[in-house]
DNA sequence: GGCAATATGTCGCCAGACGACATATAGGAG
DNA sequence: CTCCTATATGTCGTCTGGCGACATATTGCC
């Protein structure tokens, strides 16, 4: 229910709820993403892909859906979307992280690049 | 060394170097600032404070050193302050930071608040 | 004298990231 | 036809670290 309690967020589950912002994608999908978003820093173990996602439906801040990149064959690949619960929450925590960043430059710490 | 290998910074870790990047404070200090500094919405458990500290003093991001408050009386008050090792984390720290909140406007995910 | 704020510290629990391992299919190189 | 890689999903055990609970001592006000 309140979302703010539930911040931070871990990096990996920013990350996955952010791959997801755009549309909806399957778990391999979402690691490739994270890796091209991160510029190759992050590369999700399946360990902590895997077991961050069952956690976020768990919280119904995702849910499984059609995966839309499938054309009727055997092999059926799990998709997951965000959740309206899931977008405030990556609102709420993109929010947070700014206010930090804005704090940060008045303790005169600025970035170098 | 490679001070981006030990990023992402937990939440306690980042407002501990935040608190300590104006002028150097000993432990107490270090908790009242971080509250104010989040609005009240971190109150770090002397468990974390402390258990953080050891930390970082062992990967040399602090140092002890003498407190400017302490008036040559019986109590002696451990003050930290931030190493240039340190400064150069809590910089790549912010600047990562940045760069994630820049992507996640990119995504179309606008703060509300 | 008692109570709150200041100040520093330890211990055990638990959430979560991560590496290792397991399994299965599809497609191209040799 | 076989091997290797990419795609794809999952489990298990370990370790880090946050956090609440507990412990202890000093200072200053009422």
């Amino acid at each position: 229910m309140d979302t703010l309690a539930n911040l931070p967020l871990t990096e990996a589950t920013l990350f996955i709820l952010l791959s997801l912002a755009p549309e909806p994608k399957h778990g391999y999908a979402i690691m490739k993403d994270v890796q091209a978003l991160s510029e190759e820093r992050i590369v999700l173990s399946t360990g902590t892909l895997y077991g961050a996602l069952k956690r976020l439906l768990e919280q119904r801040w995702i849910r499984r859906v059609n995966d839309p990149s499938a054309n009727g064959d055997a092999r059926e690949r799990k998709a997951y979307a965000l959740t309206e619960q899931g977008r405030r929450v990556l609102r709420a925590e993109v929010s947070r992280l700014q206010k930090l960043v804005k704090a940060a430059r008045l303790r005169a710490v600025e970035d170098q690049g």
